[in-house]
DNA sequence: CACCATTATTGATTAGCATAACAATCCGCG
DNA sequence: CGCGGATTGTTATGCTAATCAATAATGGTG
């Protein structure tokens, strides 16, 4: 659900663009009442958005989420990274195997223990997230340019008790 | 990124549960400050609990999508359908096909047109319908009772505002 | 009538994600 | 010390959804 298309191309049946109305495609009314389709809408744009400004510098979503966990943590381990991100101990492989083979993050032995590896930022890594963060807070200016800054931080507080909630 | 796994195994290194603190994931900082992230995070939340709850009926969420909108307006084309929903004209065919095959839709040959069908609910799918909207309903109701109802309102103009962008 | 656009449909391809299995290693407990 | 269970990284597999191209049938337009 997004209609966002460019011209609505609705069939026009055999009414010429004299006088009659092209029958126009009425959303569901349930959907106007509904927290959950705002949402959704609101963050399938932006994440659209999202994924074209980090795709300039090659970077998906994910990595660019596992580049900033893996500065903020430096050494954690594939399980904690995956465990933070939601995903997969697998999915945490494979992400770090691109990372790895784009010379952005390295595994380095544990000393600790021998079965994790400590996940580190390479010097390439670090300037390659300085330069994504930047051009991420830019996207995110942008596409809240609608909303004051008061704005901003009531919407952040409201979608934080959305899913902090205490189960 | 989520977080939402239970009691955060992260590794303990070799340090019991004395004195030494467990080292705790830290969230990067950008994360708090971008609007992107915390929606992505109460949405995900939300589409969770959404899609558990038509799946009691064994309905998926595009499929709900569906129903709504077919009943919202009756007859239309697939690709009315399929441009309302913001997909392909072919996931469309498959999506009524699934729809049609368990008898909630059906479709007529449009009259106007012996290219498209006109999409139609039976009866059976009205009243499947109304039972998920009534689930629905009570679904949103609880995802946002951190919320008031003023709350609820005022999140969802910011929400409109920021993906009905003039673009 | 001729030409092009549109519709529904099929098939192939891709990406993302969850699941299951497996070897290496760690931890706890006798 | 040694054994059993749990954990970590890894690989393989399957599934779902989305994307794209191609095609036959039909519509609209000059």
């Amino acid at each position: 659900m997004s209609a966002r298309k460019k011209s609505a191309s609705a069939p026009r049946g055999a009414n010429s663009d004299a006088g009659l109305v092209a029958p126009q495609i009425k959303e569901p009314l349930i959907f106007g009442e509904i927290v959950g389709y705002a949402l959704r809408r609101a963050q399938f744009a932006i994440y659209q958005d999202y994924a074209r400004t980090v795709a300039e510098l090659d970077i998906r979503p994910a990595q660019f989420a596992a580049l900033a966990i893996i500065a903020a943590n430096p050494g954690l381990s594939q399980t904690a990274l995956a465990t933070m991100m939601g995903i997969d101990r697998s999915g945490a492989v494979t992400l770090i195997d691109a990372l790895e083979g784009r010379g952005l993050a390295a595994r380095l032995p544990s000393q600790v223990d021998r079965r994790t590896y400590a996940i580190m930022l390479t010097a390439a890594g670090q300037t390659m997230l300085a330069r994504l963060t930047e051009r991420v807070s830019e996207h995110d200016r942008r596409m809240t340019a609608a909303l004051s800054e008061a704005e901003k931080a009531r919407l952040i507080d409201m979608l934080r008790r959305l899913y902090d909630r205490p189960n």
